[in-house]
DNA sequence: TCATAAATGACGTACGTACCTCATAATATC
DNA sequence: GATATTATGAGGTACGTACGTCATTTATGA
């Protein structure tokens, strides 16, 4: 009544503990009619392999890469810090973490990257780059490889075996834009859409989300076109300053890529902070600091541990071809405001 | 380079494979100079133990015990399928998890049922009690028996030893605050609060948080005092019957307690769902339905997967003396709205 | 200094699985 | 039906730790 082992499996499968091995682990060298005895009795007796002692027997080390890219902002800095975390953590179950880095707006760079990969012995690689065929012809490659491959943060929609671990952007948009309508209260004016480019599609997923709520208020609130930055800060302070003195009364911004640094300085600068309700992603020292000084208003955010843990699980259970528990790998979309803000992490040497 | 094991520790620190094992797991007939030697070569080398292999060479299966409230709301049901589920998920990790009822109301049961688990062979409790001083006795009892236990979703904050798991009802309560004074824009009105007793230390502190941002916007809205249902059905009725009628435009509804099937019930029935901004706590599939339909306005949750794991890895911590990945043990005070509300998880068999 | 107790070492077995080798049984091929 | 091929069985060792027994060393005390 024990947990079944393999030994039970093999009675129960009227087989030899050889002919089990065999079967779990994928081995030639068994009729199909063998094969799909041992199956039926995994399920008769309820069998699932103690992957403990599994890996213990393996002593494997299972290597993952995490790929990004290769500035330094402070969301990227945040996910070096768990990714460093999780990998002290995963140390002692046969796994480790180590980071890659690509340039963001380098295809070519970035697929030879992937490419390069492949050859070293990697056993699962989480991927977060903007879509374009050229990452996706590599991630195809990879996957070609039988390497499994996750999308991590940036959705792959059409790198088809590539789980994507993050958040639903349209629905986040829609979630701001829901905030937005509810916080500017009854006012009317003009809401500023700021991100750093139109070309990922996170932005354009996001856009369409936050469109979608915004033209139930479109007699209230003027929703304005995406300007983007190009991550340049010269061209930020541009383009910033000119929208909010051109515009009829900004009663609202939106920003919608999380490098808002000089945005958030110009929009300061001009004091425009305390006039318009300001919604932005992911939570940083630099968001934590402008929503407890009210900068800013609400923060939307994933957890960016909860995202490098669930992406380690669910490559580690796809090399190990084991189902992870879905539940536990959903993220969530989370608003963050003042409030309910989450202490920051005591950072560990 | 790799993972040192217990032999490595051995040799750093001079003394036999027995030796190590003494130590480690605090076995008797080892001097103290020893003893200090071992945990000083452990720091060296950096060792930590392989619970794989350690939980495989026990052979032992932890037992940990939910003491919940014998009622059945929607939230004490996802609590008993998340715990199932953890159950399934942990089987293979020598940890068994059981739930054993007691009626919320009646201190003595409650602290009649604990002191029996410590009879047994239990090896880790998480209790979801209100803090009374018989409960407190009766944790205190079971602490000293070295039996690990943690406060869950309710605080117990004068039973020492009790780590608590659970948000920050005080924080939940500003932020709901915070949410209430948003949503209602511009408007003037009376506030209602509406709860199951006040009696119970999570609705005080959720009171108190509330109260703390309202007072802000004492001009506008005038926030009345806890009614107290105390889980009656047919009070429930006539407390917010009388509450809707008698007060001046009731412009918001805090729904403190996450029972809340009746007080909705009698608010949609006088038609003030669309009339007042409403906010209650806990994601269920019954504040998932008003949510959509637009009955509520934001639900305030704790993710009780993440509730009942990290529940699970805080004991089985506690049990096996090793120190938990703190951050990921963070529960987060979660707003949710009908944009970013997550599917709602497919029931399993 | 010797008897005695306490501390330590040496070694074996077990946990559940992986993986290897070799022998034997079942089946396919001509 | 003999031979080649494929399937299966039998058995061992290893992973890192726990735990037991027994022998041996070291410290303690009178």
């Amino acid at each position: 009544m024990d947990k079944p082992t393999t030994k039970d499996l093999a009675k129960a499968a009227r087989v030899s503990l050889a002919t089990v091995d065999r079967v779990l682990n994928g081995r030639a060298g068994v009729r199909q009619a063998t094969v799909v005895r041992v199956h039926k009795a995994i399920e008769d007796i309820n069998f699932v392999r103690n992957m403990s002692a599994a890996n213990l027997a393996r002593k494997k080390e299972y290597q993952i890469i995490f790929l990004l890219p290769d500035h330094d902002d402070e969301f990227i800095d945040l996910i070096k810090k768990e990714v460093a975390e999780s990998g002290r953590f995963l140390a002692h179950e046969h796994t480790r973490v180590s980071i890659v880095r690509a340039p963001a707006n380098d295809p070519h760079q970035i697929a030879k990257e992937i490419d390069k990969l492949s050859a070293d012995k990697v056993d699962g690689v989480a991927i977060m780059a903007p879509e374009t065929p050229l990452v996706r012809d590599a991630i195809l490659r990879l996957e070609a490889r039988n390497l499994p491959v996750i999308a991590f943060v940036s959705h792959q929609p059409n790198a088809d075996g590539a789980y994507y671990v993050g958040i639903n952007n349209e629905a986040a948009g829609r979630t701001v834009g829901q905030l937005m309508a509810r916080f500017t209260g009854q006012r009317r004016g003009t809401v500023l859409v700021l991100t750093e480019t139109m070309q990922s599609r996170d932005s354009q997923e996001r856009r369409l989300g936050f469109d979608a709520i915004m033209e139930k208020y479109d007699t209230r609130l003027n929703v304005g076109p995406s300007m983007e930055t190009y991550g340049d800060p010269q061209r930020s302070e541009e383009v910033v300053k000119m929208a909010l003195l051109s515009q009829t009364p900004v009663v609202g911004i939106y920003l919608m890529h999380h490098d808002i640094r000089k945005a958030m300085q110009v929009i300061e600068e001009m004091d425009m902070a305390q006039k318009a309700v300001i919604i932005g992603h992911e939570l940083t020292s630099l968001t934590r600091a402008r929503l407890i000084d009210g900068a800013m208003d609400a923060v939307i955010t994933q957890d960016v541990g909860h995202l490098v843990r669930s992406s380690i699980r669910v490559l580690g259970s796809k090399i190990t071809r084991v189902s992870p528990v879905a539940s536990q790998e959903r993220i969530r979309i989370e608003i963050i405001l003042r409030e309910n803000m989450p202490e920051e992490k005591s950072s560990q040497t």
